[in-house]
DNA sequence: AAACAAATGTAGCATTTACTACATTATGCA
DNA sequence: TGCATAATGTAGTAAATGCTACATTTGTTT
């Protein structure tokens, strides 16, 4: 109630508000395509070639764990593997690896920049970097470029 | 293989990834106490009590979805309420609602002070916010500071 | 080649978060 | 007071992500 007119309270408007929320949750759903996919290609460049065992140890979880989500991403064409075989990116899969490495970066020498020591930056870009918008991205590009 | 003596390769390590990477799992089982908590601080401020129709709201969930997470929250400590009565924000739900608001807060005028447009940065922060340490928070807010 | 070890796969379970459809309770106004 | 509407609660379902225990397959080493 009062507020019929869309004029700005001094806090956030519900729709706003729920708008942030939805987002926030949409972006959370591509977190695994974006983290997988990311350490597949650099598994790959690494070492050669991806197994199950080896994306799960990187990211800390069973490898059954590990195994179900690929079997996800490969539905949703971000790559591909058969039974005991290494996992592949698709294009697809590339493509975002490609994206999420840079932004990776991007963000981690962000950080540093700002001060922050290399290895709390590190923990704390791999949870932010889904969150933060293409838009935002440019002007953390535009603030490392002038500074 | 290779990498026998920590002698730091010119990727990230294993450890310090899945570090990471389990640290944002962790954090991410935090995000709803936070957020709850902060939008139910937000909603007895703005209307003198918070009831699950308008929590749902606001998080653009339906109701039912609020409620069961509301009784998680209970079970956990954050807040209470009972049958057909208004949310209310136990003292450990009081202290989570103002140190994610002030961060919040915080990391809203970070981003506005980057340039990032005031749509775009409340969309963004209610994402990452969970995601950053107290430390990095310091660093930002020293940034903010002296800028 | 057989045995052993490592890697991968399966079965079964739990938690969190999401939904729709329907039931009940509370509230407000006629 | 009683009815209609709004608010809240329940039932049942689904998806994503986590686990352990056990089975099978693959690769290595006698
Ligand atoms: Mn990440
Ligand atoms: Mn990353
Ligand atoms: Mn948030
Ligand atoms: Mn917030």
């Amino acid at each position: 109630m009062a507020n019929l007119t869309m004029k700005k309270t001094k806090t956030t408007d519900l729709s706003l508000r729920s708008k942030a929320f939805k987002t926030t949750r949409r972006r959370n759903n591509e977190v695994a395509a974006e983290d997988y996919s990311e350490l597949i290609a650099d598994i790959i460049e690494e070492r050669g070639e991806a197994r199950v065992g080896h994306i799960a140890d990187h990211l800390g979880v069973s490898h059954v764990t590990a195994l179900r989500t690929i079997r996800r991403l490969q539905e949703e064409g971000y790559l591909f593997t058969s039974p005991h075989k290494p996992v592949e990116l698709t294009a697809k899969g590339k493509k975002v690896a490609e994206f999420s490495k840079e932004r990776h970066e991007l963000l981690l020498s962000f950080f540093l920049k700002l001060g922050v020591p290399k290895k709390v930056a590190e923990v704390d870009v791999e949870g932010v970097e889904h969150h933060i918008s293409k838009e935002t991205l440019g002007y953390i590009r535009r603030f490392m470029e002038r500074c």
